[in-house]
DNA sequence: GATATAATGTTACATTATAACATAACATAT
DNA sequence: ATATGTTATGTTATAATGTAACATTATATC
């Protein structure tokens, strides 16, 4: 899950905090309300699940655990929800492990890097201005108009750091 | 296919151009030779194959295509050279679409960011020390080290944006 | 040549995602 | 409240991408 964050330039915003899935929810709730849209029981269950998740999960996965709350499930089933949650911003999808994740921010459209540590997992979305800047910056040079940038960062957190020194 | 490039900063690395396969396929032999590999005829096969393509080119498009040139091939054939070629640096990987293209300057290892035109397709891959460094200085700011970034931008390139203002 | 290592062949399967069409739920207007 | 169009979901089948496991072949080294 992810922690509602500042929405400053160093913030991680994604500290795991199960306390919070209720206030994602309820973003999601009035965010749809916004815009006119049906926070329909499934998709609500779906991004429930991906919030209480504390690493990106797979869309088999969601398959299961919407299996075992007893809902009658396919592949379209969660896939078309999935589709719905990134249309709206509300999910992000990491294209390097074929992951979902819950937004950290869904308030504000924003451009956003992921830090994956390659160890254990855990999945940190950090809204860095610099990166996405310096990218368009780059793009332009090539006369590319951006639409979209996948940033995926792999690596190791740090608690993962800290238990290669110990083990040396 | 991919032109070999002055090592700048704001070159675009790649240029299609069916002339310089072959001074790829050079390089990798070199390159193979140095670090005692070897660069055998299904890995040049593979190579060429992805560098001859105008755009990156997926695994099964590959293995289409070895077939027709008369190899025996499943799937673990193209993988295991594409393996091959990833971890020497003369291929990169999209993970964004799943596809593979040659590296435009196999020589030094380096860091890419690729610009993806979802119109066409045509794929520019761009060393910009910038996006990295940036991405670097983030990650170090939540004490996490970076092995590995993907960063790949979709967006129109300027033979497409051109087509796009006509149609208005 | 014998032996170990690396590469490829081959079969089977796992994982991720979508196409196509039927049904159900919902909104809106008579 | 019913009819009607639209959106969402159910369901089946299949496409697309990737790997495990083991047999065979080629290559290097002794
Ligand atoms: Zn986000
Ligand atoms: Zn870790
Ligand atoms: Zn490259
Ligand atoms: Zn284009």
């Amino acid at each position: 899950m992810t922690e509602h964050c500042p929405h400053s330039e160093t913030a991680s915003c994604t500290l795991p905090s199960s306390e919070q899935v209720k206030v994602l929810l309820d973003q999601a709730v009035s965010l749809c309300e916004q815009r006119n849209l049906r926070f329909t029981e499934l998709r609500k269950q779906v991004l429930e699940l991906v919030c209480r998740a504390d690493q990106p999960v797979g869309a088999y996965q969601l398959l299961d655990e919407l299996r075992e709350q007893g809902r009658s499930a396919a592949p379209p089933t969660v896939y078309r929800a999935l589709d719905f949650l990134l249309e709206q911003g509300l999910v992000h999808r990491l294209a390097t492990n074929n992951t979902y994740l819950a937004c950290a921010h869904p308030q504000k459209p924003h451009a956003a890097v992921f830090l994956v540590c390659s160890q254990c997992g855990q999945t940190q979305e950090v809204h860095t201005r610099g990166v996405i800047e310096v990218v368009k910056q780059q793009a332009e040079k090539f006369d590319f108009r951006v639409t979209h940038a996948s940033v995926e960062v792999a690596g190791l957190c740090h608690s993962c750091q800290s238990q290669k020194e110990g083990a040396q």
